[in-house]
RNA sequence: GCGAUCGUAGCUCAGUUGGUUAGAGCGCCGGUUUGUGGUACCGGAGGUCGCGGGUUCGAACCCCGUCGAUCGCCCCA
């Protein structure tokens, strides 16, 4: 027998009560960013590679080392998407979709990362997204915000928080960087070594370092405050003033920076509380949902300014948290006692789906077996059919639907 | 890229200090019983014990390598 392939690593063959969790959070996310008025955008899975290199940062973790690149048959460098912005970015250019600015979107799907898979994170997975493109006002934010806050509760997740930082506008984010960068070179043999590596990479991420090497240099002389703009502050006071206003949960995170280039002004993840039940679903993985300000990608991919918001939420992630769903309960079975009514049986079981009646057909293995195995389905109902035709039904609860298809089919033979 | 743990039937798992022909439950197929809302019983198919090498009279079990999975580090959703 031929060998069967194996997956591809990271992968995932969704299935069974998972597959209705994921669906539940997609189904949760539709109704909900209506409710918002986001509209909804269909994104191509691939772009050139430039595209992700330039928006997201060369020297990011995502593009530096995690990124599904290859070259096509014409010799240009293609990457699968491995975040939505960047690519939204780039159609809102090159579809000049500044006529609709300022212009709220959704879309949801695959992304691809070539990282180590483990809990709650894979090298294909997928998110839900949500960007205002062309609002350079603070209620974007808060909007954006509450959004994601009422999609979290009708998902029915509890334990998880929004944590909220400003990393200002560029002039702040410059002085802070450079003020991290001084402080933390002063003590660099004392840092663990990948924050050595920081220093030069990505010295905000010192901030939220886990080392304890690390953590005796941070206290909060480095907060982000100090080096704000007037500017910066005051966008961040109405952000704040704001979600407060909607009656969106929040907690200042002084040393939360998002590992992307792009961001300026507002930082947020959703992260589950410590100790909470979410936080034992998710593993070491914390972020379910995460986002910010990014005014300044436009301009690298050569647009005009543009400020913008977004977020994205891990669909698996989310998955996680929202518990057992089970699908829609079979309503009835149609069960073919006699292989003669077999007919009957396909157009009762045809008349009863077209009534509405979430319906499946019992008519496969040993004749004397259907019956068992009908009943192993758990069907509201149970339909029977023999050479004579429709002769019973048995079950209990609402059949008016049922009755309803039955009165208005032709009268079976044996009636 | 690094680390830890683990790979036995379609699935979940047993398998004694290394010892005859590797087992169970579930699922699948067939039959008997029952005779119409989850019956009981009998039988059957299904395994290169992840793969390759080594040690041994003898390996699912010990050793080495390799592939894969899971969890963690890094980073992120």
């Amino acid at each position: 027998m031929a060998k069967t392939p194996q997956a591809i690593r990271g992968t995932q063959d969704i299935f069974g009560a998972d597959a209705e969790a994921f669906a539940f959070v997609v189904e949760t996310f539709e109704r909900v960013r209506k409710l918002y008025r986001f509209r909804r955008v269909e994104m191509p899975v691939f772009e050139k590679t430039e595209v992700f290199s330039r928006a997201i940062g060369e020297t990011t973790d995502v593009v530096s080392k995690e990124m599904y690149s290859f070259d096509d048959r014409g010799g240009e460098s293609l990457t699968l998407r491995p975040e939505f912005t960047a690519g939204i970015a780039r159609a809102y250019l090159s579809n000049g979709w500044q006529q609709h600015a300022p212009v709220k979107l959704a879309t949801h799907g695959p992304l691809f990362r070539y990282e180590r898979p483990q809990k709650g994170r894979y090298r294909q997975f997928h998110q839900i997204d949500a960007e205002i493109i062309g609002a350079a006002e603070p209620q974007a934010d808060v909007e954006l915000l509450a959004m994601a806050d009422q999609l979290l509760k009708e998902l029915g997740i509890e334990g998880v928080t929004l944590h909220l930082n400003t990393l200002g506008d560029g002039d702040s984010r410059e002085a802070w960087r450079a003020a991290l960068v001084e402080h933390f070179r002063s003590v660099k043999d004392e840092l663990s070594e990948d924050s050595q590596e920081r220093l030069e990479k990505n010295p905000l991420r010192i901030l939220d370092s886990k080392d304890p090497r690390d953590r005796k240099h941070v206290d909060h002389t480095l907060d982000i405050d100090r080096f704000l703009t007037d500017g910066a502050k005051r966008f961040f006071d109405e952000v704040t003033a704001g979600l407060d206003a909607a009656g969106v949960k929040w907690t200042r995170a002084p040393s939360l920076v998002r590992g992307l280039d792009y961001y300026r002004h507002t930082a947020f993840e959703f992260i589950p509380d410590e100790g909470s039940e979410a936080a034992g679903k998710l593993g070491s993985q914390s972020t379910i949902l995460g986002g910010g300000r990014y005014d300044g990608l436009m301009e690298s991919l050569g647009g005009a300014l543009t400020p913008a918001v977004g977020w994205a939420a891990g669909i698996e992630r989310l998955a996680m948290l929202v518990g057992e769903r089970m699908p829609e309960r079979l309503e009835a079975v149609v069960l073919v006692e006699n292989d003669a009514g077999m007919a009957e049986a396909i157009e009762l079981v045809s008349d009863l789906r077209r009534g509405g009646v979430i319906a499946d057909l019992m008519a496969t293995g040993s004749p004397k077996k259907r019956y068992d195995k009908a009943v192993k389905q758990n069907p509201q109902y149970i339909l029977r059919v023999d050479d004579g035709g429709y002769h019973g039904i048995s079950g209990e609860g609402d059949a008016s639907k049922i009755v309803a298809v039955l009165s208005n089919r032709n009268p079976s033979p044996r009636t």
